[in-house]
DNA sequence: AGCACGCCGACT
DNA sequence: GTCGGCGTGCTC
């Protein structure tokens, strides 16, 4: 008798027993393959996990599966396990998270056949003349085709302002035609450009990169400026010439068309780059493209790390410590931890990249699993920026700046250079107070403020996103003394604008760059060189180059600093380095000036004194003390419901159960539960329980019992419940 | 998660 | 009389 076991994407954890469809050749039966079936009252598609001959379910009761849509499975055999792997480390259901291991349209049944690109051209003796003279965007597009007689990609098409229905027209006329190329697999130079030349600390980096053959981890620990890029670029081209691929993750923000242009710059092979404005289509046929072996650098965030490799070479992870590698919902694993457990299957090194490592990684390097290589040097003759703290206990801050660094910006200025004022608050103040009675508006629906926004002017919850209009009146007491209380990106921007009137002041924030270009286009006012004030969020940290700026003002250094998650100080730590990493880096010395009202707090001086690398040192020391992470391995079991006090009650309830029962191993221990930090959010009440282990097998082992439990619980049912395993954050 | 069943309230 | 609200239960 044959079974199939299948993974069934559902938010079930067990595996659902099949027969194989009528008269089905067994030899067909690989795992890995998408298999339709019926389940409950609809069909889905499952995959195939293992062929066996014996079922736990009743076997009468099996139903027949009613499609095998594969004859090769999708993804390689070894991706196939490393995500069967990661369901059961993150505690998933196996069905849901081999889903995000495929692209959408494969999910969805579309074809895994690899299609050659389609190419446009025109056809024989096709002329403008034809067309009527108003078919303006139409006599565009083929004057277009005329001009690339050997054929031109739709993406080409699109990029040079052609759209679909003109195309389509175009074809109906027979004016033109499509076909396929065959993918030349021989580029000749795989270089474009000539290399930088390395300094000594890169390229000593380089060669311990190289060496290694097989698996090995290095972490390059670089400061801003060190030319970390380079080295990548280089040991890429080595990989490339060797015939090979490279997998290179970004965080979320970081893949900018900047980051692909300079590859592209650097070398003349297929780059596919998986960014979140994609068709589902663009995006399978580029997951495709790095499956065959066309492409051969995939850049890509998070969710690229299952993209598969038909020569896999080299995996980088740059800014390895950025949290949008973990994914905060649903299938909670960490990219970067997959990469690392990827590239030992593949037998590549893997490069993870920072100037402020994450002290995971760093334990990880101290401890020799990871090779360490620091780079201490600025390529160029940039000189690292001088930090200043400005104690604002005793000032009188006008709108959120004190005078000290009013009088610095203004002299930056009439340097004829640039500022960047980094303010982490969008909007205009994050506080509508009501003067007379102490009214704030506050979100019905999460334990906190609204954020008061004036362009366009609304009050808007940045937690649940709900937004609503501004009240004229206190709704309490009826006074009109309402009043913003407070700074935010916005009105720092108006202050900055009235405080340097001959200066532009340009903002940049989530709601400053939504429009199409915008960011592009700040970019190029900024590149103009001309002094200017830049104010914004961590958009302004991450990604992006301001060589002509030469003052760095942090306006809240403290947020963060003792905040309730304990790895609140490491990000605090990281975003002021970042941020500060902007200034001086063409031949301009910068400075950094922060302002606290905690300066003589010891951390923000080794910091600020000594650099990342002591202030992580001592951080770590902290941390082993404490039996934090990375000494300890820890998992959240959150719970949400609609009720107060429920999801809380319900996790004292369990977390008792479990003890009477005594489903504790050896060496594992909780805290909690206790509420969420912001106990309401989006309408849900949250509480969570934390659990840690010196060990991580009794840790897993523990998750594996509280998973079956919370299975067959019914009052589990009840409660939207999910298991955390190496958390980003406790909130 | 979906999707059905089922038992109570306000509508043509 | 029925349309539809969301509580409860099941999926090989």
């Amino acid at each position: 008798m044959t079974i199939l076991r299948l993974a069934i994407p559902s938010p079930l954890r067990r595996l659902f027993d099949y027969l194989p469809p009528s008269d089905v050749d067994n030899a067909l039966l690989e795992p890995g393959i998408r298999v339709l079936v019926p389940f409950g009252k609809r069909d889905v598609i499952g995959i195939l996990v293992e062929v066996t001959n014996t079922s736990d379910f009743s076997i009468n009761k099996l139903k027949h599966a009613k499609q095998l849509l594969d004859s090769e499975p999708p993804l390689p055999q070894h991706l196939f396990k490393l995500a069967r792997w990661a369901a059961s480390y993150y505690q998933h259901p196996e069905g849901d998270a081999l889903q995000h291991a495929i692209p959408v349209l494969l999910r969805k049944g579309q074809s895994c056949e690899y299609q050659h690109e389609t190419l446009w051209r025109a056809k024989e003796g096709a002329n403008t003349d034809t067309l009527k003279a108003n078919a303006l965007r139409q006599i565009e597009l083929l004057a277009l085709l005329i001009e690339h007689p050997q054929g031109i990609s739709e993406d080409a098409i699109r990029a040079e302002g052609g759209n679909t229905q003109s195309l389509k027209a175009l074809e109906k006329k027979e004016l033109i035609e499509s076909f396929h190329r065959e993918h030349k697999t021989d580029y000749g130079q795989v270089l474009r450009e000539a290399p930088l030349t390395l300094n000594n600390e890169q390229k000593s980096t380089l060669e311990q990169i190289n060496k290694p053959k097989g698996f090995a981890v290095s972490l390059i620990e670089g400061i801003t400026g060190s030319g970390k890029t380079e080295v990548y670029l280089q040991a890429i081209e080595k990989v490339l010439n060797e015939d090979k691929q490279a997998l290179v993750l970004v965080p979320e923000i970081g893949l900018t068309p900047q980051t692909v242009t300079r590859f592209q710059q650097r070398f003349n092979v297929p780059i596919a780059a998986l960014h979140s404005n994609l068709t589902d289509r663009q995006r399978l046929d580029a997951w495709l493209q790095a499956r065959e072996g066309v492409a051969r650098i995939i850049i890509g965030t998070r969710s690229a790390i299952f993209t598969p490799l038909s020569h896999p070479g080299i995996i980088i992870i740059d800014e390895e410590h950025d949290p949008s590698f973990k994914q905060q919902d649903g299938f909670r694993y960490s990219a970067r931890d997959i990469a690392v457990m990827r590239a030992r299957a593949e037998e590549t090194p893997i490069v993870l990249g920072s100037a402020t490592p994450s002290l995971e990684t760093l334990h990880n390097a101290i401890e020799g699993r990871y090779q360490w290589l620091k780079m201490t040097q600025r390529a160029g003759n940039s000189a690292p920026p001088a930090f200043k703290l400005l104690d604002i206990r005793q000032e009188k801050l006008s709108e959120g700046l004190s005078k000290q660094l009013i009088t610095a910006i203004g002299q930056h200025l009439n340097n004829g250079t640039q500022v960047l004022v980094f303010l982490n608050r969008r909007g205009f103040s994050p506080t509508l107070t009501c003067n007379d009675c102490g009214w704030i508006a506050d979100c019905t629906r999460c334990d906190a403020h609204m954020t008061l926004h004036r362009s366009p002017p609304h009050l808007h919850c940045h937690h649940c996103d709900k937004q609503q209009g501004i009240p004229q009146r206190c709704p309490e007491c009826n006074s009109d003394q309402l009043q913003p209380v407070g700074v935010g990106t916005e009105r720092s921007e108006q202050t900055l604008k009235h405080l340097f009137p001959d200066h532009p002041v340009i903002r940049v924030d989530r709601d400053s760059t939504q429009r199409k270009n915008a960011m592009h286009d700040i970019m190029d006012k900024v590149n103009t060189g001309d002094p200017c004030i830049l104010v914004g969020t961590q958009m302004l940290a991450k990604g992006h180059h301001f060589p002509k700026v030469t003052l760095v003002a942090i306006i809240n250094a403290d947020s963060g600093l003792f905040s309730a998650d304990f790895r609140g100080m490491e990000r605090t730590a990281q975003l002021i380095l970042q941020v500060a990493g902007r200034a001086g880096r063409a031949d301009h010395p910068g400075s950094v000036m922060m302002q606290t009202y905690h300066a003589e707090h010891p951390t923000l001086q080794t910091l600020v004194e000594h650099g990342y690398s002591a202030f992580a040192q001592e951080e770590l020391h902290n941390r082993r003390i404490a039996q934090l992470p990375p000494y300890t391995h820890y998992a959240l079991l959150r719970a949400e419901t609609t009720t107060k006090y429920r999801a809380e009650s319900f996790l004292s309830a369990l977390r008792q159960q479990l003890e009477d029962d005594m489903l504790l191993p050896h060496g594992v221990h909780w805290i909690g539960p206790f509420p969420s930090p912001m106990e309401k959010r989006a309408g849900m009440h949250r509480a969570q329980l934390m659990i840690y282990a010196e060990n991580r097998k009794n840790l897993h082992q523990l998750l594996a019992n509280l998973c079956w439990y919370l299975e067959q619980n019914k009052e589990a049912r009840k409660v939207r419940w999910s298991i955390d395993v190496d958390p980003a954050d406790t909130f």
